[in-house]
DNA sequence: CAAGTATATGCGTTTATGCTCATATAAAGT
DNA sequence: ACTTTATATGAGCATAAACGCATATACTTG
């Protein structure tokens, strides 16, 4: 267990793509609303305002990348969170942003 | 506090942004040159190996995003990590990918 | 105030990626 | 087999951003 090696150009690359799968509001938008659990691509499409086509190509993405899971039955699919750490990374990005803008902004949420 | 309230489309414009600017390999890269102790702008050209007019369009894409922060003495501009929540942002994210690629690729730190 | 050094920026080109529309695949029911 | 429903994908367009080159700004020194 190595204590702070700098990473490889390979490496940086994999980081990098990661965080660009997260940069993207539908995407987020589509792991929200899988927070508490499993939805089929219709629940997806109607949870997130966005559509069919548009929807499962985000969803192809997210799953290339390990942070969701696909579970097929009959006509349906169903993704789900499969990256623990997913939900961790919102969470501290939302806390730093929220510790910069609370002064400004007041809330993010949305009630 | 609440506990998980859905973000607003503001606030994840706001997430995805962030999660945008980490998702360069150079801006990565000199976030590391940048874990230890802060470094003027020559002194990351030389880390990272960029050229002065990419590596300074970065640093001020990274200190924009309040990632960084600059201080300048005489003709040097100093750069150091302001946000506290970087360097457990990627060790997340390292240690994720360290866990879905060790069988494959064995060691991503460079040596 | 001229010259040199450190850093920043305007511009043009290239590449990547998101979106829409239309269509393709796949499974179920009739 | 045919139709319907759920999901995926190919093609084309539009936008954003990264990079290189050249040049501008800012500070220092002689």
């Amino acid at each position: 267990m190595p204590k702070h090696r700098p990473l490889n150009d390979d490496a940086l690359e994999l980081v990098a793509r990661r965080f660009a799968v997260l940069a993207e509001p539908m995407r987020l938008r589509l792991i929200q609303a899988l927070f508490d659990q499993e939805k089929n691509v219709t629940e997806l499409v109607a949870a997130t305002d966005g559509t069919q086509a548009n929807v499962s190509r985000h969803l192809q993405t997210l799953t290339a990348a390990h942070i969701l899971s696909r579970r097929k039955e009959g006509l349906q699919v169903f993704y789900k969170i499969s990256d623990p750490t997913i939900p961790k990374l919102c969470e501290l990005v939302c806390g730093s942003l929220e510790k910069s803008l609370t002064r400004q902004v007041g809330h993010l949420t949305s009630d």
